[in-house]
Formats: structure tokens, sequence, C-alpha cells
DNA sequence: GAGCACTGC
């Protein structure tokens, strides 16, 4: 007989409401029913209806995981993936990793016994690689597929052609509402039939079920007349609040750190002339670019007698969900990237947000009783906003995809089915690069063995060739390093606010006169010879800790590929020593990121600022980076972006104005 | 003098 201690630890933590009172539960049997008959569910539902974590439970319960096939559920970020993972194992009292696992990169927690997967859509793909018909699975779920990430399209495509040769492959796609008509006639093609009733929209193909979610009703509220600072507007709003409503925490959406700052300080300034009885504010910012110790704030309790405002980026929109929230104010904005196909730059604007979005950031208001819903912008605005967010494959540089889609098998990208094309401009100016890299010959087939291979490693197409040049430039091992780092996207550094002295004296311990790239490689030798076991040397150092482990662990990714590829790695060229053999080196290593990044090349002018080779452009070295305050003639960058009026270029390095006519003839002939 | 959010065996 069981002791009471073993009874009590079996049960499942109160935390979580029983699974039968959600109310996905009265759904059970015609989302089976569905499921067994056609090909494709398109399961409509929001947060809380409890699609992700029961939905894969029904479908082992009815069978879908005999003969040792397993269902996989995807998701856009790599959190959700562990985090509903860890619930789903608690509901069915198993461990992670036995009967549930998941799998993002670096965490492969599963095992011969896993039944349900949890996985990024980017995992998925990779797996695609080597199982291209994905044969384990009975049932592959994309999950939050309304989102539109770049890999969730590259995935639905994938999955229809797929569908092709497996009939009996199951596939389930949950959407918002606003999407499911386009996710299911993209699976029928000619079998959907607009003039149908909505049960038979999809033919033999698939069929829209729709679960109501488990939220409370949230008041719209409009401007009148369009507001002429929303910043002003938002915090006079918080007041509006703070002063009429009863108690709830605020939320409030603008697009960047820099207007969160100033919403912050002019709450805090306008708080000192509240009643000193009344109940006090208390304003916190997040976004991104906080480090995780400063982002925990939003998630603890409200102390007693005080109203929480939280002010955000899009983050709170779908990445972060915070309890307690009653009043959404709404900015109407959100800071997009979009990729200039015709300048080959990058841009962060602030745009409208879509009528979808509109809608997901008042739903942050309905989570735990009803709430309200403050937008700064009038109704008419609102009808004016497009239904729904381009999605990323539209906006994006599309080298990554179709070096991807290569991989795959998919030759042809044009005839490839996207779920929406993107502009055959991308398309071109991405075959133009790839084409310059040697990555793909004439006919835009993947070239022996240099493409083949640049399509397997997880690198953007010009730091892969880099990394597999770089043994004829005998600097492997380095630029095996220099490539993590970069992968990194600029989080090597922590950044104290109002330390900004202090920030550039630290990086000047690492400085490389050359650049960022080889300031990067001292950074990561002295880390692992000094800081890897140590996170005090890390933070005296104002390094983050965290992203300098994760460097560690991609770099040795990347020598499993090169090693798999049958190329050495000769690890003892890194600690050669000696002023002359360094000064070699380093101008081998400046020559081989040539080879990669003579596109992105730049020649100084005598006021500090940059222009590109065809002499258009103006760039500035951003702030991060060495070569904002010193000298130089040519250099090549990683990174170009725009932001407000300046385009700014990150991670530069000096490089001789011979090195882009050698490495890349062609390129340069046509442009002079 | 400064950047929304994600991701890859």
């Amino acid at each position: 007989m069981a002791s009471e201690q073993e009874l009590s630890t079996s049960f499942i933590p109160a935390l979580y409401k029983p699974a039968a009172l959600l109310p996905i539960a009265r759904h059970k049997k015609s989302l089976l029913y569905l499921v067994e008959k056609y090909p494709v569910t398109i399961v409509v539902g929001q947060t809380g209806s409890g699609k992700t974590t029961q939905l894969p439970q029904y479908l082992d319960q009815a069978g879908w995981c005999e003969d040792g096939k397993i269902i996989a559920v995807t998701q856009p970020r790599r959190v959700a993936a562990t985090t509903v993972a860890t619930r789903v194992a608690e509901e069915m009292r198993c461990k992670v990793g036995e009967e549930v696992g998941y799998s993002i990169r670096f965490e492969d927690l599963t095992s011969p016994a896993t039944r349900i997967k949890f996985l990024t859509d980017g995992m998925l793909l990779r797996e695609a690689l080597v199982d291209p018909l994905l044969s384990r699975y009975s049932v592959i779920m994309v999950d939050e597929a309304h989102e539109r990430s770049l890999s969730t399209d590259v995935l639905l495509g994938t999955l229809k052609k797929i569908r092709k040769k497996r009939p009996e492959l199951r596939i389930i796609v949950s959407s918002a509402t606003l999407q499911a008509e386009n996710f299911l006639r993209f699976f029928a093609g000619e079998e959907y039939q607009p003039e149908a009733e909505p049960a038979d929209l999809g033919g033999s193909v698939g069929r829209i079920i729709s679960l109501e979610g488990r939220m409370y009703p949230v008041d719209m509220l409009f401007l009148d007349s369009p507001a002429e600072d929303y910043i002003e507007r938002a915090v006079k709003t918080v007041f509006d609040i703070h002063t009429q409503e009863p108690e709830g925490d605020v939320l409030l959406f603008l697009t960047g750190r820099e207007e969160i700052d100033t919403a912050i300080q002019l709450i805090s300034e306008r708080a000192v002339t509240l009643h000193p009885k009344a109940p006090s504010l208390l304003p916190l910012p997040l976004y991104a670019g906080l480090t995780t110790e400063q982002q925990m704030y939003v998630f603890e309790p409200t102390p007693e007698n005080t109203r929480k405002v939280i002010v955000s980026t899009n983050i709170a929109e779908a990445s972060v969900t915070i309890d307690g929230i009653v009043y959404v104010i709404d900015s109407g904005f959100a800071k997009l990237r979009a990729y200039n196909p015709k300048t080959g730059i990058d841009t962060l604007t602030a745009v409208p947000i879509s009528k979808a979005s509109a809608t997901q950031r008042a739903g942050r208001a309905g989570r735990t009783k009803p709430g309200k819903c403050f937008r700064l912008y009038t109704q008419q605005a609102f009808e004016q906003m497009p239904a729904a967010t381009v999605p990323e494959i539209q906006r994006s540089n599309l080298a990554p995809v179709i070096m991807q889609l290569k991989a795959l098998g998919i030759d042809n990208i044009v005839r490839f089915d996207f779920l929406t094309p993107p502009p055959a401009e991308l398309i071109i100016r991405a075959l133009e690069l790839l084409s310059s890299l040697g990555a793909v010959d004439d006919y835009a087939k993947l070239t022996k063995p240099l493409g083949m291979r640049m399509a397997e490693i997880a690198l953007d197409p010009m730091m892969a060739k880099v990394l597999l040049v770089a043994p004829s430039f005998n600097c492997l091992s380095e630029i095996l390093t220099i490539a993590a780092m970069v992968t990194l996207q600029g989080t090597v550094w922590v950044q104290h606010a109002g330390d900004k002295r202090s920030a550039e004296s630290h990086r000047r311990k690492f400085a490389v006169e050359e650049g960022d790239h080889l300031t990067y490689l001292n950074v990561y030798q002295a880390f692992v010879t000094k800081g890897k076991k140590d996170s005090k040397w890390c933070r005296d150092n104002l390094l983050n800790y965290r992203a300098l482990l994760r460097a560690v662990s991609i770099r040795g990714q990347l020598k499993r590929y090169v090693e798999r590829f049958g190329i050495q790695v000769d690890e003892t060229l890194s600690s050669r020593h000696g002023a002359a053999d360094l000064s070699k080196q380093q101008e081998q290593i400046r020559r081989c990121l040539t080879t990669g990044y003579f596109a992105h090349a730049a020649k100084m002018q005598p006021d500090g600022t940059f222009k590109t080779v065809s002499g258009g452009l103006t760039l500035h070295a951003h702030p991060t980076s060495l070569m904002f305050n010193r000298k130089a003639d040519w250099v090549i960058f990683h990174e170009i972006m725009q932001t407000g009026e300046k385009t700014y270029i990150r991670d530069v390095t000096k490089i001789e104005k011979s090195y882009l006519l050698e490495y890349a003839p062609d390129y340069y002939r046509v442009r002079q």
C-alpha cells in the first residue's frame, strides 16, 4: 500500500485547470473524427483554449502513436517548446524526455519512449534534411501558424509536398480566426470550394474547427480624433485609468526602447503630483534588450496599494504573457524589420500595426477578468489598418531560405508552393548573391561541394562561405570562433544604462585595431581560458556570460559540421605566438572574411562616415562597433541596417581594396 | 552615440 507521502507527490499541481474543464474537452470527439477522416485539420482557437496541451494527448490516447510513430507539435519560439512540453509531461505524469519530450537547438530531451514531441519549426525543417518525408511522424501539428514566421511558412510548403507522397500523414494547423480559410485553401488547392457551405470548404482534403477560448470580454475604446503625440496621450491615459478605474495593472504598447524610457520618465515625474494617500504607480519597462533579471520585475506580484504599468514593445503581444493585466493601452504602432531588395538594406521602422495585431493586443486585457482596451487611434484609422501583418517571407532577405529549400531538394524556387509567394525581386536578389558567392551555378543549382555544404551549415550564406574557404587561408579555427560570435548578434556585451564610458573602456581591453571580428576572437579566447567557469569574470568585464556559453555551443556544432565534411580542424594554430605571426594570421583572417563579405564593402570618407562601393549611400559605423571612433580606409561589415534617418553598419573589419579585386573580380568589374 | 521580435543537431 502506498504511503501518504507517495500519494501526495503524484497529484497534479493545482496551478493548472483540470483538463476536462477546458473548452477543448467538449470538442474531443469531433476533433478526433476530423483528424481520422481528413488529412488536414485547421484548428482555430486562442491562447487558453487548450489546443496545444490537450490535442496531442487526445491523439496519443486515440492510438496515433501506435507502431512507434510520433506526434510532432511545432512552435515558432524555443521557450514555448520547452514550457509546453514540461506542462504536458506533468499532466501525463511523466518526466520530460520520456513519453513527452522536446527538441530545440542544443537541447534534445527526447528518448525512444517519446510519443509526443514539441520542437521549433526550424528544428523540424532540419530533420527533413535527413528524413525528407518526416516518416517518423504520424501527425504533425503546426502551432501558432498565424504568426507566419519564416520557418513556419517554409515548413507549411514542405508539408504540402510531403502530403502528396504520404497520404496517411495527418497535418494539423493551428491558427487565429482570420487566416484559417487561407490555410485550408492552401492545402486543399483545386478542391477548395469557395461557393460551398463553410462545413464543406476543403473538399476531401480538410476542415476547419473552432474552439472558443477562455477569454473575458474586453471593452474597446477609440479616440474621437487622432492624437498628435501618442506618447503624451498614452501617459495621460495611464493617469486617467489610475484615477478613475478600479484596480488592475496596465499594459502599454509602444515601439522601442527610446519611447519606453521617455514614457516611464514622464509617468514617474507626473506621479509625484498624485494625492499623497492615493495608490501609487509603478512603471516598468519591458523589451528584449533588457537582461533577463531586468525583465523579471514585470512578473513579480504587484505590491499592495500599487498599480503596475508595464511599458512594452511588441514582445508582450505574443512572446510574453503577464498575469493581472486588466487595461491595455495600444499606440497602434510597432517597429518592423523589412528588407529592401533594391538596396540590399534591412530597415527597422515604426509602422501602423494590423487589425490582427490590434486584436491580439486587446486580448491581453481579458485573461483573468473583464478588461478595457484604450486604443490611441480613431475607429476610422483602425478600419484602414491592413487585415494582417505582411508575412516575414515577403519582407526578408531570402538567401538563407533559398539555400534551405535547395538543401531539401527543392530546386525550382519560383514554382515552390508558398502560402504567399515572396516578390520576384526578393528571389532574384537572393539568387544573385548566392551566385556571386559560388553557391549556385548558372542554372541556379547548388554547386558541389561548396553550395551543398553551405546549405547544410546553420549559418548565413556569406559566413557559411567564409567558413568553408577558411582552410585554404589556414584560419579555420579562428573563423569557427568568429562565426559563432557573430551569430550572437550583438549580445556579446551587456549594456549598463548610464555607464557608457566604462562599457567603452572594457571593450578597449579586448580591442584589436583591425576591427570587430578580430576583437570577438580576442574576447572568445579570453573567455575560454579565464571566464568559462566564472560568471563573475564576465560581469567584471561587462560580458554576457550566457551569450558566450552559447558561442561555445555554436562553435562546437559548426566544428562538427566541418569535420563531417572530412575537413580537419587544427586548434593549435589559434595559440601561435610572435608579433609577426599574429599580424600575418590577422591578415589571413581579413582576407578570408572578404571572400564572403565582398558585397558588404565600404570606404571611409574624410568625415568618418562610409560610402558603399557604388558611392550612393552614406553609412555610419554603429556606436557599438570598434570602428565608431577609429580611422580606416576600406572595410567589410556583417550587417547593414537603417533606423530613422541613419544607416548603420555593424561588425566592421578593415581590409585592403586589393582584396576585393582579388576575391570578387566579377562582382567588382561590373560595378566599376 | 544607439536596435522590434524570432530562429537553426
